[in-house]
DNA sequence: AATGAATGAGGGTTCATTCAT
DNA sequence: CATGAATGAACCCTCATTCAT
């Protein structure tokens, strides 16, 4: 993992981090400060100790806190779109196969996380006073859900279910495991991946009999 | 002494009211600020601009920022609660028509509102650094669940649809609930009141094909 | 003098304090820390000292340091301008009184003392790299110099001396004690009033003789 | 090993030389900062950045950021007098000539300029802070004044004048065209070379009728 | 000799809290 | 009860200085 480089580099402060390793050490310790203390109560400060580094680098590498927060959402997203491109490219051939591969994404290890889901919280709950903020979040799900409807799309087509939207159908599955996300966050106790996963395949067999069966 | 007047006056039940009245003057303030400056924006400054009255008044009513904001947290649950209560009692007789209006108070006008969710998702995402905010939210869930998985149950039954853990149905259900607020919070373009319902009616039609038609 | 109130409100800082004696307070703090430190040592910390005030007034009361500083270039333009229209109305009613009074203002005790006169050049340094400072002090001249002027041609037409451009005379009066000024700033031990006033006399009666005599 | 070699490198009259250019090339570009940015806002990134240069070199040749001003100072003050000796050596062989010549070297061209005067107003704004720029600026005046009191006091012998004392008419002298470099630096628009020749010749020609002619 | 990444003290500013009125 | 001036800790950011390269 990148994380381990990154790491490393941190144990040694040396001249042979590059600019952009520099950066990424620093979005890492962003999203560990913000998971730990969450968005409000992180400071330029947290993330600096995070990273076990100076004050001052955070605002010679990112030149506000500001940039520092937006290049860190921007790093979740192309991370979260990385992860199911991946997914998708490594997934079974047929169409039922890949969309299993799609939505149990959301629920995988390293995403159905609850530091991580901390981490979309956080940038959600400021989207509507930020815009910016908005629309890197809206970018994410933009080309997911374009490819998730596709995928039900075929299926629908391929198991000559009745003719539904699909968009809606793959907006109800999308808005499933956000709210699964959420459960994890708050009621940790209550929510767990095999969990998450049972409700999400009930779903699927639910919608598509002839393709998956209830767990 | 004054001490003993305000004491007295403090007493009476006249002012008692009165003074709840500024309470909820103040969390109400509280809640437009949070919608409209976020949460790290929102200080006392802008709550006590939002309620238009003096800086002071909030420590003297709250003692602290801190306080203000959880009581806050507790008008909003609580209110929820209260929405969802009434919804159920003036709900139809029959067991479909009481989970379709539990499932839909999450969509009505006064609650799927952009304002309303931005204070949610402002808490929710403090939730893993503040154990207060979790509590607060876990409770509001609490009861919720109990109510909407008992109607589920019911309605198995009553359908003699499969036997599935009505748990595992309800949990999908909230789940998508949810993430069709934050499908709203996101991106307001993509997302109605129309279309959520079109959703969760639709994935209603699925699991109890036998009391709900696909919109 | 309004310096003597200021420090008496400054002893308790007291809620009878007006929001304009808070703003003189502190300008005067500022000139006596730009005197005392310069202009570049001068920090808001340096100002609430000698204010004997805690750091955040002065962002309360001028919203930022800049605006201080621009407020206190101000302070000491109107009362240089308040001292010698005063000085004016004061004199001798012949143009002679008028104008050696003008121009022993700038030679005067309050005026002619190296903490304001640190002040005034502290500004003019600045004057380059800020415009808001240059239009600030080129607005002082431009009065004073329009009476002085005026006296000088009043004067030379009086006592029938050649036919002179005034301004060219005022110009180069001004000059003078400005230069003056400067003499007292870099070599306190070379210069003082009495010597001042002796060069500026030697001038006017090198300029005026039927008007004024060589000390 | 290399260490040695730039040893030897460094000890050679050629890297001597070398040294010493840039030494110089920052000095300027300090110049260049304190008149384009004022002393205040002059850092070492500006200074580097007008030299272009890396930001460590100013520490590298003088230490710190204190030596670099103070060396600066040191460079204009030594400039300075360079043209002024230069000045008085190339002047007619009158005593006139001689005087008009010095006075002259204020409003020259390289001298009488917004850039180098904002330099020298920005040191001696400093001067009641800083000891070690008062001593510089004194000594600045100190050869001057006396080879400017010597002339005037042999003009003053050679034209019968009346026995003034020379002292006063030449701290007068000066005094005026450091003046008219004030109004150079705050009135640009008002004052120029040409009219501040005037002013200066006026006021000789008032002085010395017989050895100069009123403009 | 020269670079520029890194540091951390100290700058201006914000803001929760206090308190005289 | 209510106000808002005042406080000072803590924020973000700048910048003189250091040092590995």
């Amino acid at each position: 993992m990148s994380v381990a480089v990154v790491r490393q580099v941190a144990a040694s402060p040396r001249r042979t981090a590059t600019r952009e390793q520099r950066r990424v050490q620093l979005i890492q310790a962003t999203i560990r400060s913000i998971a730990r203390y969450g968005l409000s109560d992180t400071t330029i400060a947290t993330v600096a100790r995070e990273a076990k580094l100076s004050q001052g680098i955070v605002n010679l590498h990112f030149q506000s806190k500001e940039r520092l927060l937006v290049e860190t959402l921007q790093f979740v997203t192309d991370e979260y779109r990385d992860t199911w491109e991946k997914a998708l490219r490594s997934a079974g051939p047929t169409v039922a196969e890949r969309l299993l591969a799609l939505a149990n994404v959301d629920l995988e290890k390293s995403v159905f996380d609850r530091n991580k889901i901390a981490v979309w919280f956080a940038f959600w709950s400021e989207t509507k006073s930020r815009p910016t903020y908005r629309k890197l979040c809206a970018q994410r799900d933009c080309s997911y859900d374009a490819v998730l409807t596709e995928l039900v799309a075929e299926l629908i087509r391929e198991g000559g279910y009745p003719a539904i939207d699909p968009a809606i159908i793959s907006a109800g599955l999308a808005a499933m495991t956000e709210g699964l996300w959420l459960d994890l966050l708050v009621s940790p106790r209550n929510m767990n991946q095999d969990k998450a996963r049972t409700i999400l395949r009930t779903y699927l067999a639910c919608l598509f009999p002839r393709h998956f069966s209830t767990p």
